[in-house]
DNA sequence: TTGAAAGCGCTACCAT
DNA sequence: ATGGTAGCGCTTTCAA
């Protein structure tokens, strides 16, 4: 291993130089096209690269035409696992075409979620992917509208995951799931099994997954001709001590109610928790279901019904959307000018039936 | 919002044309340096920057010898809940610094480790922290010796966290957590409750973190003067079905035994469930203690007793890590050859008694 | 099959 | 305080 100056990163005309070639011929024999180079001088030019370590300088190649093409995936937390499964996704299928994937967090903040937009912007990434739910205002809309038409003019592209289609003729994509169908499902089955009081735990107010994951339920409960009772809904967070002081709540109001449909897992297990130190067994005594089918799910005592959310496919998906589309702008050559249009794609969800929900004691 | 031809991206000479000043002006004015420049003339340039929606170019500016700061953070897989917390560190300590991360996975595969590596210098990031126990093999030392020189050399830096030193006198930084100490701690903890026969469930055999582990364990029955018995040792992978299924075929051996002592919190998870199944109640009739001390820890029952790992902070104290050997870096001067050295930092562990270990029920 | 040279968009140095 | 311009390292015509 060839000891060299620390700092000074080895370049094409060190190479060159070394092999005894112009830096067009190591530029050939590197570069993804194969173009024609003599054997002899490959072999010459590889053996150099390999006693030197060389490796192209990524940004100066990107500078001059090449480049690999780059995702950037925009989240909130990483560490939320249903999140983590969707770039899961996004990477995998984007490693598998040879593409490069960058993840920033936004930690809720706008700020810094624009930041980080312009940042990927400055890396001429080739989309960028923004994963989870939204708050639902007018000025959602248009900051979305501004990323959008930002990221089309610098010919990126926006692909918005897990959350409902923008307004208007605006650039991006949507990779979405059908959410208020599963939990239409999922309370049908809660329905069906014989619940009428149920405590609904949608999750945030004003986030578009809650929404749908309330309106879904209320659409079961009208079919099942169940009365909703608004008393035995509540708002909060996605996570464990809102499934937990929900529950001891409600319960210390003293409502009465026989199962919990959780906006998430995570929700769930609170809840779940919450009802075994009053002293309550699940599903026995009352019932709980969950949605998401993270891996907790299955890890916490009952396993937990719940609805099963594709997230990795969904990843896939939104990977393979903006990779396809930029295959058709290479078919249709540079500045074709496609029109800015916006595809929606939507994948299923199904209840996936484990242990914590049971039909209620006879007599409650 | 003014309309542009797509895909052409606006570039620093369309400012300085529309704003009627030199490209080097505008530069000075969206550059990071506090430049000298009229305050008229800012406000002109600003103007269009806005109006043309302009942001630099990330890969020209590197090139040209500005550019931001970036961390590559490599791992594994970006679900396992340990890891998201390490990533969470860095990522946050970087942003607070102006700096970008990038993430990667390598699903456990050599070939792409090494693709991702090369990425990355080709990147030129600043640093590549790599995640997560090794297989302690001299073929790997020889790996991380290869990254370490390589990067080094140009100009990067090598951290591994989660992992022992390498040996030799490799340029690599390491941040690891007391993994011994911990289950020492832990260990200690379950014996002192009264507990003489139990099972233990390092973890993969090889994996550098399982091997601390038992061997924490195997000094804390030393200590206690416990007899540490083979049989009652099952490898494994670090997730919940080799946690369910090692208990269930010990179970079904007719070992006998009074705790358990998992290698990480889901394996925990795991045994427990196979205990429940079994009729077994947790902690009256077996104890159960994790490890990691992940969110899953508190969100089981009976909560678990656990060994608590710093894991965001480890990333934080990576990422200063490097960010002060840069700023040491700039200090000395470009080319000013530092020697290669090697930093160990080393962050404490401690248990967390919460309800999943008890003494042995009498008679025991 | 190979080489020479013109940029890619930007920063930094040297002038003014 | 501002402008001109030489590169940064690479890819890609255009010539030979």
């Amino acid at each position: 291993m060839s000891e060299r100056q620390a700092g000074r990163r080895v370049t094409i005309k060190d190479v060159a130089r070394r092999a005894g070639v112009s830096v067009a011929t190591v530029s050939r024999v590197l570069g993804v096209s194969n173009y024609p180079v003599a054997a002899a001088t490959r072999d010459r030019v590889m053996k150099v690269v390999r006693e030197l370590d060389y490796v192209t300088n990524a940004h100066a190649r990107s500078l001059a035409g090449g480049g690999t093409p780059t995702v950037a995936i925009l989240m909130n937390n990483i560490t939320g696992a249903a999140f983590a499964h969707v770039a899961k996704g996004v990477e995998g299928a984007a490693t598998l075409r040879g593409w490069l994937s960058l993840v920033g967090t936004t930690g809720d903040d706008p700020e810094r979620e624009l930041a980080l937009v312009n940042a990927m912007r400055q890396q001429g990434v080739a989309a960028v992917v923004l994963l989870g739910g939204a708050y639902d205002r007018t000025e959602y809309q248009t900051r979305m509208g501004r990323f959008a038409r930002s990221l089309d003019a610098a010919g990126s592209h926006l692909v918005l995951v897990g959350r409902p289609p923008l307004e208007g003729d605006v650039p991006a994509t949507t990779v979405n799931y059908d959410n208020e169908a599963g939990a239409y499902a999922m309370a049908s089955h809660v329905l069906s099994a014989g619940h009428r009081r149920v405590l609904v735990l949608p999750g945030p107010a004003g986030l578009t997954t809650a929404q749908g994951r309330l309106k879904g339920a209320r659409r079961a409960f009208d079919a099942y001709g169940v009365p909703f009772d608004p008393g035995l809904v509540r708002h909060g967070s996605y996570d464990y001590e809102h499934g937990f002081s929900a529950v001891r709540e409600v319960l210390a109001r003293g409502a009465d109610f026989t199962a919990v449909l959780a906006g998430t897992d995570v929700v769930a297990a609170g809840a779940t928790q919450a009802l075994k130190v009053t002293g309550l067994r699940v599903p026995d005594d009352v019932s709980v279901a969950g949605y998401d089918d993270i891996p907790l799910a299955s890890h916490v005592t009952p396993q937990l019904t719940t609805v099963h959310v594709p997230y990795e496919e969904m990843g896939r998906v939104a990977l393979r959307a903006v990779a396809d589309r930029r295959a058709g702008d290479v078919l249709a050559g540079p500045g074709a000018g496609r029109p800015a249009e916006a595809e929606h794609l939507v994948l299923g969800t199904h209840v996936v039936v484990r242990d914590s929900v049971r039909p209620p004691r006879p007599g409650r």
